[in-house]
DNA sequence: ATTATATATCAATATATCTTAATATATACT
DNA sequence: AGTATATATTAAGATATATTGATATATAAT
């Protein structure tokens, strides 16, 4: 259905959203504090963003306690999984991955725990 | 280089182009005035649509006498290659070719004839 | 219950893109 | 030269998308 290819074509035409990819897929699961910390972006505008990128199919959403933990969609199909070789070849900076999570490994369940 | 991709994303972004790169592809070789007229569009916004992806790298321009023949540009490399594929894949209305030059087939040389 | 953390959503503004109409340029016909 | 055809470009208004700041919701800690 078209419709379909055009929210994954605007999913994908936004140079923030191709970091995001291709740092997701980097890193394999963060959440979206580590993002916004990672990114020194703030919150409201990494949450769109992620928003974007899970409603054209690219991401999953896992929630457990209080963060929300994202990782690539799998199986991605075709199309993404092309797409997202492409953003992997591309020379993009992706800031480098630091834990924002606080009360991290406390002595908790692991529905607490974040990272 | 990232700016290329986005400079592809945008381009099949839109509804229009979709149709237009199907249309082309299916045609082989059209001259605007006949997408224009199959379309039912203005000029203006035909040409402006072809641009985008003549410089996204779909389309080659041909200019011969005065109409500019597009084609799907070839060789086309993976990843474009990749989007054609899926795009013809699509449940897309492509309008019927209609041709639309005027003085067509005339006596004269090859470089004033159109379609 | 209160407070803090994590995330999502909404409203306002800023920025980009699309469409149309007008104009410009180039080629060909008479 | 003058006219018609084909296409490209520009400017203005319309529409869509992005960013920010504020607010809402939900979970967990004290």
């Amino acid at each position: 259905m078209m419709n379909n290819f055009l929210i994954i074509a605007g999913a994908i035409n936004d140079e923030t959203r191709l970091k995001i990819l291709k740092f997701i897929d980097g890193a394999s699961e963060v959440c979206v504090c580590d993002i916004e910390r990672s990114f020194n972006m703030i919150q409201s505008r990494i949450s769109r963003h992620l928003k974007i990128l899970k409603d054209a199919g690219f991401l999953k959403v896992d929630r457990r306690g209080r963060w929300a933990h994202y990782t690539i969609y799998n199986p991605l199909g075709k199309f993404k999984q092309d797409i997202l070789d492409e953003i992997n070849s591309l020379d993009i900076e992706v800031p480098k991955y630091l834990s924002s999570c606080k009360n991290k490994n406390t002595n908790n369940k692991d529905k607490t725990t974040c990272g």
